[in-house]
DNA sequence: CAGTACTGATTACGCGTGTAATCGAGAGTG
DNA sequence: CACTCTCGATTACACGCGTAATCAGTACTG
C-alpha cells in the first residue's frame, strides 16, 4: 500500500524521525545542509510524502505539524529485503558473505558479529 | 564513470551475466517471462545499456553479440554500499545485526555465518 | 482598511525510466 | 530487379523525481 520513499524524500523522513512533529520550516532547518535545498524543495516534499500517506499532518494554528506514518525500522526492512530480493535471492546469509568478504570490518565489528553469532546460536 | 542501471536494465543485465555473448533476441528469450516484454523493449534496454557503457557489442554478421562490461559482483558491490550508506552510517555491521534480527536464519545459514566469522578472526 | 508577510496548494519543467512503435538499410525471395 | 523480412537506430510518451516558482488565503502592521 505505502509508496516508495525516493531518495530526495528520505532526507525528509530522515528529519521527521530523528524528532517530530516539526513544521515545514523547522525541517526545512535541519536538511543536511550539503544537500542546500530551498524551503520550498521541502515543502514539495512534504506535500508528496503527505500524498503517499507516510506523513501524517495536524493543525497547529495556521500551520502544520508533520510527523512520520511509517516506521524508520519499516522502512529499513523493507529497502533491505528488496536488495536482497533483486542480488542475494532473497536469502540473507549470502549478503553478510558478501559484506564480510568486501567490508574490512574492524575488531569491534568482528567481535560483534561474533556475539551476534553466539546469540543464534541456540 | 558508469551510470547506475535501472531495474529493468537490471534484468536485462542478469541474462547476459548468466551467458554471453547472446544476440537481443536470445536475451529477449531468456528475459523473465514474468516481466512479458516486448522484443523491442529488450532492444530499447541494450541500447541505453550500451549508452551507458556498461554492455559491449561485437558486430556478428548483421546482428550483434552483447557482453558485459561491468562484473556482476562489481555491481553487488556498489549497491550493497549504497544501501550501506542510506541507511546503515555505511557500515557493515549494523546491516549484519539487522538481517540477523529480522530474517529468521536457517541453522545451514547459522553455521555458515559462524563459519565466516572464524576466519574472519585473526 | 490597505499593504505586506507567511503558509500551504498548485503548477512548472527537464531528466530518467518503463514500455514500446516507427524508420531506414541491408539480406533473402520470386 | 521489386518486394518483403529483419535488424539496429531513432522517436514517442506518460509518469516519477529533483528542484523550484507562483498563487491564494490569512495574519499582522501601520
Amino acid at each position: 500500500m505505502t509508496e516508495r520513499i525516493s531518495e530526495a524524500e528520505l532526507a525528509v523522513m530522515e528529519v521527521l524521525w530523528r524528532d517530530s512533529p516539526l513544521t515545514a520550516l523547522d525541517v526545512a532547518e535541519r536538511i543536511d545542509p550539503a544537500r542546500d535545498w530551498s524551503d520550498r524543495t521541502v515543502k514539495t516534499m512534504l506535500g508528496r510524502l503527505l500524498a503517499k500517506g507516510v506523513l501524517a499532518h495536524e493543525e497547529d494554528g495556521r500551520r502544520y505539524l508533520y510527523r512520520p506514518l511509517v516506521a524508520r525500522s519499516d522502512y529499513v526492512a523493507g529497502e533491505s529485503q528488496r536488495l536482497l530480493d533483486r542480488l542475494f535471492g532473497g536469502r540473507a546469509a549470502p549478503l553478510v558473505a558478501y559484506l564480510a568478504e568486501h567490508h574490512d570490518l574492524s575488531a569491534a565489528d568482528i567481535a560483534e558479529l561474533e556475539a551476534l553469532v553466539r546469540d543464534l546460536k541456540p
